[in-house]
DNA sequence: CGCGACGTTGATTTGCCTCAACGATTGTGG
DNA sequence: CCACAATCGTTGAGGCAAATCAACGTCGCG
Protein backbone atom coordinates (compact mmCIF):
# COMPACT_ATOMS: atom_id res chain seq x y z
CA UNK A 1 0.00 0.00 0.00
CA UNK A 2 2.59 2.68 1.12
CA UNK A 3 5.63 1.20 -1.20
CA UNK A 4 5.97 4.20 -2.79
CA UNK A 5 6.10 6.41 0.60
CA UNK A 6 8.66 3.90 2.36
CA UNK A 7 11.13 3.94 -0.56
CA UNK A 8 10.67 7.84 -0.23
CA UNK A 9 12.07 7.99 3.03
CA UNK A 10 14.15 5.20 3.08
CA UNK A 11 16.07 7.32 0.28
CA UNK A 12 16.98 9.41 3.62
CA UNK A 13 16.80 7.59 6.44
CA UNK A 14 16.80 4.26 7.68
CA UNK A 15 13.82 2.62 9.35
CA UNK A 16 13.05 -0.55 11.51
CA UNK A 17 9.88 -2.52 10.67
CA UNK A 18 8.05 -1.29 13.32
CA UNK A 19 9.02 1.77 11.99
CA UNK A 20 7.40 1.31 8.95
CA UNK A 21 4.62 -0.46 10.51
CA UNK A 22 4.26 3.14 12.63
CA UNK A 23 4.19 5.12 9.89
CA UNK A 24 2.25 3.00 8.17
CA UNK A 25 -0.44 2.92 10.82
CA UNK A 26 -0.43 6.67 10.77
CA UNK A 27 -1.96 7.54 7.32
CA UNK A 28 -5.03 7.33 5.68
CA UNK A 29 -5.56 6.69 2.05
CA UNK A 30 -7.70 8.94 0.17
CA UNK A 31 -8.90 9.24 -3.94
CA UNK A 32 -8.97 12.29 -5.04
CA UNK A 33 -11.21 13.60 -8.61
CA UNK A 34 -10.00 16.54 -10.58
CA UNK A 35 -11.03 19.87 -9.97
CA UNK A 36 -11.27 19.02 -5.90
CA UNK A 37 -10.17 21.31 -3.49
CA UNK A 38 -7.88 19.22 -0.75
CA UNK A 39 -7.44 22.35 1.35
CA UNK A 40 -9.72 25.48 0.68
CA UNK A 41 -8.97 29.06 2.90
CA UNK A 42 -10.08 29.81 5.14
CA UNK A 43 -10.40 26.51 6.68
CA UNK A 44 -7.74 24.83 9.04
CA UNK A 45 -5.26 22.22 7.37
CA UNK A 46 -4.74 20.00 9.87
CA UNK A 47 -2.79 17.08 7.14
CA UNK A 48 0.51 16.66 5.52
CA UNK A 49 -0.43 14.95 2.02
CA UNK A 50 1.69 12.51 0.29
CA UNK A 51 0.82 11.95 -3.62
CA UNK A 52 1.03 8.42 -4.72
CA UNK A 53 -0.80 9.03 -7.84
CA UNK A 54 -2.25 12.30 -10.07
CA UNK A 55 -0.87 16.13 -9.63
CA UNK A 56 -1.67 18.71 -7.03
CA UNK A 57 -1.06 22.23 -7.22
CA UNK A 58 -0.73 24.52 -4.08
CA UNK A 59 -1.50 27.92 -4.62
CA UNK A 60 -2.69 31.58 -3.39
CA UNK A 61 -6.00 32.95 -4.70
CA UNK A 62 -5.47 37.48 -4.10
CA UNK A 63 -8.40 39.81 -4.04
CA UNK A 64 -8.76 40.19 -7.95
CA UNK A 65 -9.31 36.85 -8.29
CA UNK A 66 -6.17 35.50 -9.94
CA UNK A 67 -4.78 32.56 -8.80
CA UNK A 68 -1.17 32.57 -8.52
CA UNK A 69 0.65 28.75 -8.33
CA UNK A 70 3.23 28.15 -5.60
CA UNK A 71 3.86 24.41 -6.40
CA UNK A 72 3.25 21.44 -8.44
CA UNK A 73 3.62 17.83 -6.84
CA UNK A 74 3.75 14.88 -8.11
CA UNK A 75 4.10 11.07 -7.50
CA UNK A 76 6.27 11.03 -4.49
CA UNK A 77 6.16 14.91 -3.21
CA UNK A 78 4.63 15.99 -0.22
CA UNK A 79 2.23 19.42 -0.45
CA UNK A 80 0.28 21.34 2.66
CA UNK A 81 -0.50 24.41 3.12
CA UNK A 82 2.69 24.32 5.25
CA UNK A 83 2.03 27.77 7.84
CA UNK A 84 -1.31 26.77 8.37
CA UNK A 85 0.08 23.21 8.75
CA UNK A 86 2.57 23.91 11.42
CA UNK A 87 0.57 27.32 13.43
CA UNK A 88 -3.16 26.27 13.41
CA UNK A 89 -3.86 29.51 11.62
CA UNK A 90 -6.26 29.49 9.05
CA UNK A 91 -5.08 28.50 5.89
CA UNK A 92 -3.56 30.86 2.93
CA UNK A 93 -3.28 28.75 0.14
CA UNK A 94 -5.71 26.22 -2.03
CA UNK A 95 -4.68 22.83 -2.52
CA UNK A 96 -6.08 21.27 -5.00
CA UNK A 97 -5.71 18.07 -7.43
CA UNK A 98 -5.18 18.76 -11.12
CA UNK A 99 -6.09 14.88 -12.43
CA UNK A 100 -7.90 11.84 -10.44
CA UNK A 101 -5.59 10.11 -8.11
CA UNK A 102 -4.50 9.09 -4.61
CA UNK A 103 -2.91 10.59 -1.80
CA UNK A 104 -2.32 9.31 1.90
CA UNK A 105 -3.53 12.11 4.10
CA UNK A 106 -1.02 12.35 7.91
CA UNK A 107 -2.60 14.21 10.22
CA UNK A 108 -0.71 16.70 12.12
CA UNK A 109 -1.11 15.33 15.68
CA UNK A 110 -0.45 11.96 14.46
CA UNK A 111 3.20 13.40 12.54
CA UNK A 112 3.80 14.52 15.94
CA UNK A 113 3.42 11.38 17.59
CA UNK A 114 5.60 9.64 14.66
CA UNK A 115 8.54 12.71 15.57
CA UNK A 116 8.72 11.06 19.33
CA UNK A 117 8.80 7.16 18.41
CA UNK A 118 10.45 7.63 15.45
CA UNK A 119 13.08 10.57 15.47
CA UNK A 120 14.41 9.63 12.48
CA UNK A 121 11.54 11.62 10.77
CA UNK A 122 13.19 14.69 11.76
CA UNK A 123 16.06 14.25 10.22
CA UNK A 124 13.92 13.00 7.16
CA UNK A 125 12.13 16.54 6.75
CA UNK A 126 14.76 18.52 7.64
CA UNK A 127 16.31 16.97 4.30
CA UNK A 128 13.04 17.93 2.07
CA UNK A 129 13.09 21.28 4.14
CA UNK A 130 16.14 22.07 3.13
CA UNK A 131 16.01 21.14 -0.68
CA UNK A 132 12.36 23.11 -0.89
CA UNK A 133 14.50 25.93 0.71
CA UNK A 134 17.15 25.89 -2.09
CA UNK A 135 14.50 25.57 -4.98
CA UNK A 136 12.84 28.62 -3.87
CA UNK A 137 15.75 30.66 -3.59
CA UNK A 138 16.34 29.89 -7.29
CA UNK A 139 13.27 30.24 -8.04
CA UNK A 140 13.08 33.61 -6.62
CA UNK A 141 15.86 34.73 -7.97
CA UNK A 142 14.55 33.92 -11.47
CA UNK A 143 11.53 35.91 -11.15
CA UNK A 144 13.48 39.00 -9.99
CA UNK A 145 16.36 38.46 -12.34
CA UNK A 146 14.92 37.29 -15.66
CA UNK A 147 12.70 37.60 -18.14
CA UNK A 148 9.54 35.72 -18.66
CA UNK A 149 11.01 34.16 -21.58
CA UNK A 150 14.06 32.30 -19.70
CA UNK A 151 12.04 31.66 -16.91
CA UNK A 152 9.79 29.47 -19.15
CA UNK A 153 12.77 27.86 -20.69
CA UNK A 154 14.18 27.32 -17.36
CA UNK A 155 10.43 25.51 -16.70
CA UNK A 156 10.25 23.19 -19.75
CA UNK A 157 14.22 22.12 -19.12
CA UNK A 158 13.68 21.20 -15.62
CA UNK A 159 10.73 19.58 -15.30
CA UNK A 160 9.88 18.08 -19.41
CA UNK A 161 7.13 15.84 -17.83
CA UNK A 162 4.93 18.62 -16.38
CA UNK A 163 5.35 20.73 -19.65
CA UNK A 164 2.56 18.23 -21.17
CA UNK A 165 0.67 17.70 -18.12
CA UNK A 166 -0.35 20.69 -17.67
CA UNK A 167 -2.55 23.07 -19.41
CA UNK A 168 -0.83 26.03 -20.63
CA UNK A 169 -2.79 28.63 -18.12
CA UNK A 170 -1.29 26.86 -14.85
CA UNK A 171 1.96 26.84 -16.30
CA UNK A 172 1.59 30.92 -16.60
CA UNK A 173 0.39 31.14 -13.14
CA UNK A 174 3.44 29.38 -12.24
CA UNK A 175 5.93 31.24 -13.63
CA UNK A 176 4.20 35.05 -12.81
CA UNK A 177 2.75 35.98 -16.35
CA UNK A 178 -0.31 36.42 -18.20
CA UNK A 179 -1.74 33.13 -20.24
CA UNK A 180 -1.84 35.81 -23.00
CA UNK A 181 1.75 36.63 -22.61
CA UNK A 182 2.69 33.05 -22.36
CA UNK A 183 1.10 32.10 -25.56
CA UNK A 184 2.71 35.14 -27.29
CA UNK A 185 6.17 33.80 -25.67
CA UNK A 186 5.72 30.56 -27.26
CA UNK A 187 4.55 31.95 -30.48
CA UNK A 188 7.79 34.14 -30.67
CA UNK A 189 10.52 30.83 -30.01
CA UNK A 190 8.08 28.74 -32.72
CA UNK A 191 9.31 31.69 -34.95
CA UNK A 192 12.89 30.92 -35.26
CA UNK B 1 30.01 33.60 24.45
CA UNK B 2 27.42 31.83 22.95
CA UNK B 3 24.06 32.60 25.14
CA UNK B 4 22.65 34.20 21.94
CA UNK B 5 23.08 31.09 20.19
CA UNK B 6 22.32 28.74 23.49
CA UNK B 7 18.79 30.91 24.36
CA UNK B 8 18.02 30.53 20.30
CA UNK B 9 18.22 27.18 20.27
CA UNK B 10 16.09 26.54 24.04
CA UNK B 11 13.37 28.98 21.94
CA UNK B 12 12.84 25.33 19.54
CA UNK B 13 14.47 22.53 21.86
CA UNK B 14 15.11 21.67 25.66
CA UNK B 15 18.59 20.71 26.05
CA UNK B 16 21.15 19.20 28.42
CA UNK B 17 24.43 20.51 30.12
CA UNK B 18 26.50 18.32 28.38
CA UNK B 19 24.21 19.38 24.50
CA UNK B 20 25.12 23.13 25.10
CA UNK B 21 28.73 22.18 26.21
CA UNK B 22 29.06 19.73 22.98
CA UNK B 23 27.45 22.60 21.05
CA UNK B 24 29.94 25.25 22.43
CA UNK B 25 32.99 23.26 21.87
CA UNK B 26 32.13 22.62 18.17
CA UNK B 27 31.56 26.59 17.18
CA UNK B 28 34.19 29.01 16.37
CA UNK B 29 33.83 32.34 16.81
CA UNK B 30 34.88 34.77 14.15
CA UNK B 31 35.17 38.72 13.99
CA UNK B 32 33.71 40.18 10.61
CA UNK B 33 34.24 43.69 9.29
CA UNK B 34 32.43 45.97 6.70
CA UNK B 35 32.09 44.59 3.23
CA UNK B 36 34.27 41.44 3.92
CA UNK B 37 32.80 38.36 2.15
CA UNK B 38 32.40 35.02 4.30
CA UNK B 39 31.63 33.20 1.16
CA UNK B 40 32.70 33.90 -2.09
CA UNK B 41 31.64 31.98 -5.08
CA UNK B 42 32.87 29.79 -7.05
CA UNK B 43 35.06 28.46 -2.98
CA UNK B 44 33.23 25.74 -1.46
CA UNK B 45 31.08 26.91 1.64
CA UNK B 46 31.20 24.35 4.33
CA UNK B 47 30.05 26.28 7.24
CA UNK B 48 27.03 27.72 8.78
CA UNK B 49 27.21 30.98 10.35
CA UNK B 50 25.30 31.62 14.05
CA UNK B 51 25.30 36.18 13.41
CA UNK B 52 26.10 37.49 17.25
CA UNK B 53 26.73 40.94 16.45
CA UNK B 54 26.25 43.00 13.11
CA UNK B 55 24.12 42.28 9.53
CA UNK B 56 24.93 39.99 7.01
CA UNK B 57 23.59 39.44 3.63
CA UNK B 58 22.94 36.40 1.13
CA UNK B 59 23.34 37.78 -2.49
CA UNK B 60 23.50 36.39 -6.27
CA UNK B 61 25.69 38.31 -8.69
CA UNK B 62 24.42 37.34 -12.39
CA UNK B 63 26.12 37.74 -15.86
CA UNK B 64 25.59 41.55 -15.95
CA UNK B 65 27.22 42.03 -13.01
CA UNK B 66 24.25 42.97 -11.17
CA UNK B 67 23.31 41.40 -6.97
CA UNK B 68 20.43 40.20 -6.30
CA UNK B 69 19.82 40.01 -2.61
CA UNK B 70 18.31 36.80 -1.48
CA UNK B 71 18.11 37.39 2.56
CA UNK B 72 19.54 39.54 4.96
CA UNK B 73 20.40 38.66 8.42
CA UNK B 74 21.21 39.85 11.92
CA UNK B 75 22.12 39.27 15.24
CA UNK B 76 20.42 35.52 16.09
CA UNK B 77 19.93 34.45 12.32
CA UNK B 78 21.99 32.18 10.95
CA UNK B 79 22.98 32.28 6.97
CA UNK B 80 25.09 30.05 4.60
CA UNK B 81 24.62 29.13 0.82
CA UNK B 82 22.28 25.89 1.79
CA UNK B 83 22.85 24.08 -1.63
CA UNK B 84 26.86 24.36 -1.18
CA UNK B 85 26.54 23.76 2.21
CA UNK B 86 25.24 20.19 1.99
CA UNK B 87 25.60 19.04 -1.34
CA UNK B 88 29.63 20.08 -1.58
CA UNK B 89 29.10 21.55 -4.65
CA UNK B 90 30.89 25.30 -5.15
CA UNK B 91 28.83 28.12 -3.88
CA UNK B 92 26.25 30.04 -6.43
CA UNK B 93 25.76 32.93 -3.79
CA UNK B 94 27.92 35.30 -2.07
CA UNK B 95 27.77 35.74 1.73
CA UNK B 96 29.04 39.37 2.69
CA UNK B 97 28.92 41.01 6.48
CA UNK B 98 27.65 44.88 5.85
CA UNK B 99 28.97 46.02 9.56
CA UNK B 100 31.82 45.26 11.87
CA UNK B 101 30.18 42.17 13.61
CA UNK B 102 30.50 38.85 15.00
CA UNK B 103 29.41 35.22 13.93
CA UNK B 104 29.71 31.86 15.12
CA UNK B 105 30.96 29.59 12.54
CA UNK B 106 29.62 26.08 12.59
CA UNK B 107 31.66 24.05 9.92
CA UNK B 108 29.53 21.39 8.42
CA UNK B 109 31.37 17.52 9.68
CA UNK B 110 31.04 19.35 12.97
CA UNK B 111 27.54 20.05 12.91
CA UNK B 112 26.94 16.27 11.14
CA UNK B 113 28.63 15.14 14.06
CA UNK B 114 26.35 17.38 16.56
CA UNK B 115 23.18 15.97 14.74
CA UNK B 116 24.49 12.20 16.30
CA UNK B 117 24.83 13.83 19.90
CA UNK B 118 22.39 16.51 19.96
CA UNK B 119 19.19 14.55 17.70
CA UNK B 120 17.24 17.35 18.89
CA UNK B 121 19.11 19.68 16.70
CA UNK B 122 17.28 18.09 14.03
CA UNK B 123 14.25 18.98 15.54
CA UNK B 124 15.44 22.42 15.49
CA UNK B 125 16.98 22.69 12.38
CA UNK B 126 13.46 21.40 11.09
CA UNK B 127 11.50 24.30 12.40
CA UNK B 128 13.92 27.16 11.42
CA UNK B 129 13.33 25.63 7.86
CA UNK B 130 9.85 25.34 8.21
CA UNK B 131 9.91 28.90 9.14
CA UNK B 132 12.30 29.75 6.24
CA UNK B 133 9.96 28.11 3.53
CA UNK B 134 6.76 29.94 4.67
CA UNK B 135 8.81 33.53 4.28
CA UNK B 136 10.25 32.27 1.33
CA UNK B 137 6.45 30.85 -0.03
CA UNK B 138 5.52 34.59 1.08
CA UNK B 139 7.92 36.83 -0.98
CA UNK B 140 7.64 34.98 -4.03
CA UNK B 141 4.22 35.74 -4.18
CA UNK B 142 4.62 39.54 -3.23
CA UNK B 143 7.19 39.39 -6.47
CA UNK B 144 4.61 37.53 -8.51
CA UNK B 145 1.63 39.35 -7.68
CA UNK B 146 2.26 42.76 -6.32
CA UNK B 147 4.02 45.91 -7.59
CA UNK B 148 6.75 47.09 -6.44
CA UNK B 149 5.27 50.01 -4.22
CA UNK B 150 3.32 47.30 -2.02
CA UNK B 151 6.56 45.09 -1.47
CA UNK B 152 8.66 48.30 -0.54
CA UNK B 153 5.60 48.85 2.01
CA UNK B 154 5.51 45.42 3.38
CA UNK B 155 9.44 45.59 3.86
CA UNK B 156 8.97 48.43 6.40
CA UNK B 157 6.25 47.27 8.15
CA UNK B 158 8.07 44.02 8.00
CA UNK B 159 11.60 44.93 9.04
CA UNK B 160 11.41 48.25 10.38
CA UNK B 161 14.83 47.88 11.78
CA UNK B 162 16.51 47.12 8.69
CA UNK B 163 14.89 49.99 6.44
CA UNK B 164 17.15 52.07 9.01
CA UNK B 165 20.31 50.26 9.47
CA UNK B 166 20.45 49.79 4.92
CA UNK B 167 21.84 51.79 2.75
CA UNK B 168 18.72 51.80 -0.69
CA UNK B 169 20.27 50.69 -2.95
CA UNK B 170 20.73 47.26 -1.00
CA UNK B 171 16.65 47.33 0.10
CA UNK B 172 16.12 47.71 -3.91
CA UNK B 173 18.22 44.68 -4.69
CA UNK B 174 16.16 42.78 -2.21
CA UNK B 175 12.81 44.23 -3.46
CA UNK B 176 14.04 42.86 -7.23
CA UNK B 177 13.81 46.72 -8.44
CA UNK B 178 16.52 48.84 -9.39
CA UNK B 179 18.29 52.00 -6.65
CA UNK B 180 16.74 54.70 -8.83
CA UNK B 181 12.86 53.14 -9.19
CA UNK B 182 12.74 52.60 -5.55
CA UNK B 183 14.23 56.30 -5.33
CA UNK B 184 10.58 57.28 -7.20
CA UNK B 185 8.52 54.87 -5.19
CA UNK B 186 9.71 57.23 -2.06
CA UNK B 187 9.89 60.22 -3.59
CA UNK B 188 6.10 59.29 -5.06
CA UNK B 189 4.84 58.62 -1.15
CA UNK B 190 6.61 61.34 0.17
CA UNK B 191 4.13 63.55 -2.06
CA UNK B 192 1.07 62.40 -0.29
C1' DC C 1 39.82 69.74 -0.23
C1' DG C 2 38.46 66.41 -3.57
C1' DC C 3 37.10 61.98 -4.63
C1' DG C 4 33.95 58.12 -4.51
C1' DA C 5 29.74 56.23 -2.88
C1' DC C 6 25.02 57.03 -2.64
C1' DG C 7 20.71 59.09 -3.85
C1' DT C 8 17.68 61.91 -7.03
C1' DT C 9 15.45 63.29 -11.23
C1' DG C 10 14.13 63.25 -16.13
C1' DA C 11 13.73 61.28 -21.00
C1' DT C 12 13.24 57.25 -23.39
C1' DT C 13 12.52 52.35 -24.09
C1' DT C 14 10.78 47.80 -23.14
C1' DG C 15 8.49 43.84 -20.91
C1' DC C 16 4.35 42.62 -19.64
C1' DC C 17 -0.64 43.54 -18.73
C1' DT C 18 -5.40 44.62 -20.10
C1' DC C 19 -9.08 44.22 -22.91
C1' DA C 20 -11.33 42.44 -26.72
C1' DA C 21 -12.19 39.46 -30.46
C1' DC C 22 -11.77 35.21 -32.49
C1' DG C 23 -10.49 29.83 -33.48
C1' DA C 24 -10.24 25.15 -31.80
C1' DT C 25 -11.53 21.60 -28.91
C1' DT C 26 -14.32 19.29 -25.66
C1' DG C 27 -18.25 17.71 -23.48
C1' DT C 28 -23.06 17.72 -22.65
C1' DG C 29 -28.05 17.80 -23.07
C1' DG C 30 -31.94 17.63 -26.16
C1' DC D 1 -25.90 12.75 -33.42
C1' DC D 2 -26.02 17.41 -33.72
C1' DA D 3 -26.23 22.09 -31.35
C1' DC D 4 -24.45 24.71 -28.15
C1' DA D 5 -21.86 26.33 -24.30
C1' DA D 6 -17.76 26.26 -21.84
C1' DT D 7 -12.91 25.98 -21.71
C1' DC D 8 -8.56 26.84 -23.54
C1' DG D 9 -5.35 28.95 -26.58
C1' DT D 10 -4.17 32.73 -30.03
C1' DT D 11 -3.66 37.34 -31.82
C1' DG D 12 -3.71 42.42 -31.91
C1' DA D 13 -4.13 47.31 -30.11
C1' DG D 14 -3.15 50.17 -26.53
C1' DG D 15 -1.46 51.25 -21.80
C1' DC D 16 1.29 51.08 -17.64
C1' DA D 17 5.18 49.56 -14.55
C1' DA D 18 9.73 49.34 -14.36
C1' DA D 19 14.37 49.34 -16.73
C1' DT D 20 17.93 51.97 -18.95
C1' DC D 21 20.80 55.74 -19.60
C1' DA D 22 22.50 60.02 -18.35
C1' DA D 23 23.11 64.05 -15.62
C1' DC D 24 23.40 66.15 -11.37
C1' DG D 25 23.28 66.91 -6.00
C1' DT D 26 25.05 65.53 -1.58
C1' DC D 27 27.51 63.71 1.88
C1' DG D 28 31.28 61.29 4.39
C1' DC D 29 35.83 60.22 4.43
C1' DG D 30 40.86 59.71 3.19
Amino acid sequence: MFNLLIQNLQKHITLTDTDVEQISAAMQVKKVRKNQLIIEPPEHCNTEHFISKGCLRLYFLDEQGIEHTLAFATEGWWITDLESFFTGDPAKYHVEALEDGEIFVLKKDKLEELFQTVPALNTYFRKLYQNSIISLNERLLNVISTTADQRYIRFVKKYPALENRLPQYLIASYLGVTPEFLSKIKARMARR
